[in-house]
DNA sequence: TTTTGAGTTGTTCGA
DNA sequence: GTCGAACAACTCAAA
């Protein structure tokens, strides 16, 4: 094989040049350097990226053609079948080698090891790096030897194995093949919505992009991680890191984020707070591994509940009530405040996450796979792992879930969490002028309060839907049922 | 194999 | 208004 022959660095969910192992080895290679995106839009099971997400995949893709630009390398664009894809690239331009970084996705482990055997086959040589977790799963295994199934020993576990090694540099000015294969342009895959072009609020909440998670991260570290144990709760304060969307396309790597923590600790000294508020912050980088390790461990999570008794739980199927529900038309302001946000900026709040979601699931008895599926497909973060586990939590039958007697009361967490009703004011604004009293129980307010807010129960905002304490009854009913006939 | 301690994120009720 | 207890047992992980 000649030096010229080059190797194709595959970018799939890391898309950054900093701290990317696959491109660094790569580049280390010294030979000609080859970039590839393929948007595959064919994989099983649908879990194609839902149109937030495909939102964020273009302008990501912009951001990356214009930096590898800058170290003098191409991103060749393709479509179809992944692997049948790599397989027909990598011939045609007599490579050497493919590198890329693991997915962990039941769909991408078999993809990568179908086309690993495939590559090797064809006399090219192939590595794949660990770009996208602190820990491989398969290196943080119980005493027994099996995976974790409850997240605090994990974690602990995770913390006394050898520490993540230093993030990489970007690589330095690199070559490429004289001749490039042919590449798609990036506006003819039409990833951006048009008639109507519904992005306006994603545009005005997010900057995707390498630089703009470096940046993000910064600001997080500087102003806002010391206050991150009291404020993350906060949905009406800007108190979390809004990484997410960054880390699912691997704009910025936990690797880095776990770095830039600890530096910044070191910096702090002995802080007691600052100590706290960063090994709280970690955790949630912790709880996107455990995610990611039961997912790897269990495929099925996305489909089927981890506690098999769920699969008996009586669920209701209202397709009107879950159109009301992903709409925010709830007539519960805290649930609508969020689903909205999810809507107009394709992200929400961890807080009202799990509000909302306790909502689908427990007040409307609706399955989490509905509540999974819709955010799946409006969220700019949305990652099969986080959503799936997150929502098996939410209902009560996935790792380490909640008691099912724990039901989230929307009027109680509203109060709690957003008191001055600054988050529901901002995205239901026909509640704007309810005074807090009353706002996160309009249909409480005596009528003079409504009338002086501009609020027609029913006419500009929804009478709740279920009432809350007829509902919770309703699910503990359910979830004595399935433990009864267990 | 058996035992023991522990387990992200809540709500409601009654004193 | 505030506080503690009850909710209900089960599974996991380690000794």
């Amino acid at each position: 094989m000649s030096s010229r022959a080059p190797v194709i660095v595959w970018l799939r969910q890391d898309l950054r040049l900093a701290d990317n192992p696959a491109l660094t080895a790569a580049a280390n290679t010294g030979r000609p350097l080859l970039p590839v995106y393929i948007l595959d839009q064919e994989l099983p099971g649908a879990w194609t990226l839902g149109g937030a997400s495909l939102w964020w995949l273009h302008h990501s893709l912009k951001r990356l053609e214009i930096a590898l630009r800058a170290l003098g390398l191409p991103l060749i664009l393709r479509r179809g079948a992944a692997d049948q894809v790599m397989l027909d690239l990598a011939t045609a331009c007599g490579a050497a080698m493919v590198m890329w970084n693991r997915c962990y996705e039941p769909w991408a482990v078999d993809r990568d090891t179908r086309l690993k055997s495939q590559l090797l086959e064809a006399g090219i040589a192939v590595a794949s790096h660990n770009g996208a977790l602190l820990f491989e799963p398969w290196t943080i295994r119980t005493k027994s030897g099996g995976p974790y199934r409850v997240f605090s020993p994990f974690w602990r576990d995770c913390q006394q194995a050898s520490p993540p090694g230093a993030p990489l540099t970007a690589p330095p000015h690199c070559h490429t093949l004289g001749e490039l294969p042919a590449s798609d342009n990036l506006d003819t895959w039409a990833l951006l919505p048009s008639a109507p072009d519904w992005a306006g609020g994603l545009r005005e909440a997010w900057t995707p992009g390498e630089a703009a998670a470096r940046a993000r991260l910064a600001v997080f570290i500087d102003r806002i991680l010391d206050d991150y144990a009291r404020d993350r709760e906060r949905p009406d304060i800007d108190g979390s890191s809004r990484l997410s969307p960054h880390l699912r396309f691997g704009e910025i790597s936990p690797r880095q984020i776990w770095h830039a923590v600890h530096a910044r600790l070191a910096q702090a000294g002995e802080a007691a707070m600052a100590e706290k508020a960063a090994a709280k912050f970690l955790s949630e980088i912790g709880w996107r591994e455990f995610s990611c390790h039961l997912l790897f461990q269990f495929p099925h999570l996305p489909y089927q509940p981890l506690q098999p008794a769920f699969a008996d739980f009586p669920w209701e199927s209202d397709p009107v009530a879950y159109q009301r529900w992903c709409r925010g038309l709830t007539g519960y302001p805290i649930v609508d405040a969020g689903m909205r946000q999810l809507w107009r900026t394709g992200w929400m709040h961890n807080r009202a996450r799990m509000i909302a979601a306790s909502f689908l699931v427990k007040d409307l008895l609706i399955p989490w796979q509905d509540g999974a599926r819709w955010f799946w497909d409006t969220l700019v973060d949305a990652d099969l792992a986080n959503n799936s586990a997150g929502w098996q939590w939410v209902a009560g039958c996935g790792a380490d879930a909640a008691p099912y007697f724990r039901i989230f009361n929307p009027v109680t967490q509203g109060e709690r969490f957003d008191p001055g009703g600054h988050y529901v004011r901002a995205f239901v604004p026909e509640l704007a002028k309810m005074p807090d009293k009353w706002l996160h129980r309009p249909w409480e307010a005596p009528p003079d309060v409504l009338a002086a807010a501009n609020v027609q129960l029913g006419e500009t905002y929804p009478e709740p839907m279920v009432d809350h304490a007829h509902a919770r009854k309703l699910a503990l009913e359910g979830y004595q049922q399935i433990k009864t006939t267990k």
